[in-house]
DNA sequence: GGATCCGTTGTAGCT
DNA sequence: AAGCTACAACGGATC
């Protein structure tokens, strides 16, 4: 018996996966133990790291990806827990001279390029002969070490850059749309998995009911609009691209906050699928490819507003992220301007991360955040400025935590980098004297509002009976509407934290100082 | 090498 | 109602 580990790291899914399809070719092995680690340093020792609603989310993919292999291919998926090094020790053990090859898809970050290189080289040394391949444009179209090693390399700030490593990457086809790699369909058959006795594979109902405990939650009953998964990912693909011409065609980024005319409150203006790209439930190059074919069937918006454009600037940080040390840090980052922000705040950190900052858009927004694991790209925008250079004057990794542990689609490159963006430490551009306004007017691209500010009282039930003229600043209104409207303003919903424009006029003030010192250094 | 242009999606106030 | 201007003013690329 010969056997083929494929380690689903980052890429819960059968199709568009290289590392699966190239095992399943693979004439020399006739076993395929299909392995994910459940690895602590990821999700915390106590699972601390992802919010009960991630944790949830995670598990249904994972359950997803069990539930195919063994409904549709007699195989299953083998489910560990701990140290990726100590795991593959084992695993290796039981399977001694009958480990043919590890297939794994190709991760970027720092930690887990490191995992990889280090258990490479144990189990080398453990067995001569074993095969170990990673495999690239996974989780990325473009091959980020192959782009980053490239001699001409250079750190990409803006659409035209990013735009100019795709041309020198991808030929274009004579419709002008680069020319990427079809992704690879699901296998047709899956070798059955190896005999193994002295491991033993954690079942998704353990696995639950172990962090269900620790966590103090019962994960799989959070509230829920976006369930994990494979499938899930595939139908909601279809649902909102595949067919959807005159969606991916019109597709404009900063117009779509106000578009939500499905009448569900919890449903996405834009696509919704950034959180199964995140865990690889969908790949990245199928929803590419995808909004092409919409494309081809006539006008369509360009980068940086079109659906192609938001991918490609989810590349840009995929690069940067490999490429710039201290990608997370603010000092030693040379991404990162180093503004002396304000020192921890609780008051003000709880106000934000909780949604009773006062000020009722940014709450909304947050509480969104909190339930959901959702929120609009322009929300993100006007919850970290107001966090950051706009209102709170905290520091963006502070922001950039909460973000981490709630938004489904977290990803420590993309993460980082929008943080780095809106915080304007970034020398990309976004000049730091450009704020968003939480209380915007009607012309506002945050301008979230039908006539009757829906979204708003949907997450701030407080203010449902508010009049719209004063629910961006309830406290503005006189005592007796606020009576009127059942919610007064300092007991049943807060007064601003802040005042909005001395604040922002303060900490333009310090940003601009911060940056006079920093280039006088 | 100094001037000019430009950058994913701003705001306020005017006509 | 859409479109203009002023605001405040960065920093890298390009010419």
């Amino acid at each position: 018996m010969k056997t083929s580990i494929v380690w689903f790291r980052k890429s819960l899914r059968l199709h568009d996966n290289p590392a699966l399809t190239a095992a399943c070719d693979d004439e020399t092995v006739d076993s395929i133990l299909p392995l994910y680690i459940f690895d602590p340093d990821t999700v915390g020792e106590n699972y601390q790291k992802l919010s009960p609603n991630r944790l949830r989310f995670l598990i249904e993919s994972l359950s997803d990806l069990d539930h195919q292999l063994s409904s549709q291919y007699g195989s299953g998926l083998f489910i560990l827990q701990g140290n990726p090094g100590v795991i593959f020790e084992k695993i290796t053990d039981s399977l001694g001279q009958s480990l043919e090859s590890l297939n794994c898809e190709y991760c970027s970050e720092p930690w887990e390029r490191k995992n990889f290189f280090s258990l490479k080289k144990a189990l080398e040394k453990k067995n001569a002969s074993v095969r170990i391949q990673s495999f690239s444009a996974f989780q990325t179209i473009l091959d980020v070490e192959k782009v980053v090693s490239s001699a001409d390399y250079r750190n990409p700030k803006s659409m035209k850059d990013i735009d100019r490593i795709f041309s020198s990457h991808f030929d274009k086809d004579e419709h002008g749309f680069y020319k990427i790699d079809d992704p690879v369909p699901a296998p047709d058959k899956i070798k059955p998995l190896p005999q193994i006795s002295s491991v033993q594979s954690l079942s998704i109902e353990m696995l639950t009911t172990q962090i269900s405990k620790e966590v103090k939650t019962d994960i799989m009953s959070v509230k829920s609009y976006f369930p994990g998964g494979e499938t899930e990912a595939l139908g909601r693909l279809k649902k909102k691209v595949s067919g959807q011409v005159e969606y991916v065609n019109t597709f404009r980024k900063p117009k779509t906050m106000s578009t939500n005319s499905t009448g569900e409150p919890m449903e996405p203006s834009t696509t919704g699928l950034s959180p199964y790209l995140s865990v690889g439930c969908l790949s990245v190059r199928k929803l590419w490819k995808e909004c092409e074919a919409c494309q081809l069937q006539g006008a369509h918006s360009q980068p940086p507003e079109s659906l192609h454009g938001q991918l490609m600037f989810r590349e840009m940080f995929n690069l940067l992220s490999r490429s710039v040390d201290h990608w997370d840090e603010d000092q030693s980052n040379v991404m990162c301007k180093a503004i002396e922000w304000g020192d921890f705040d609780q008051k003000k950190m709880e106000a934000w991360e909780n949604g009773q900052t006062g000020f009722p858009l940014i709450d909304a927004m947050m509480r969104q955040l909190h339930t959901t694991g959702w929120m609009h790209h322009l929300a993100r925008h006007a919850v970290s400025c107001f966090l950051t250079r706009g209102q709170l004057w905290q520091n963006w990794k502070f922001g950039r935590d909460v973000f981490d542990r709630k938004l489904l689609d977290s990803d420590w490159a993309l993460n980082n980098g929008n943080w780095l963006w809106l915080a304007g430490v970034a020398p990309f551009s976004m000049p730091y004297f450009r704020l968003y306004n939480p209380c915007p007017d009607g012309k506002s691209s945050l301008n979230v509002e039908a006539e009757n500010a829906e979204f708003i009282k949907y997450w701030v039930p407080e203010l449902k009976d508010f009049p719209p003229k004063y629910i961006y600043e309830p406290h503005l209104a006189p005592v007796k509407i606020q009576a009127d409207s059942n919610c007064i303003i300092g007991k049943d919903y807060p007064n601003p934290i802040v005042e909005r424009k001395e604040s922002a006029k303060q900490n333009l003030a310090r940003f601009k100082n911060s940056l006079s010192r920093l280039k006088s250094l």
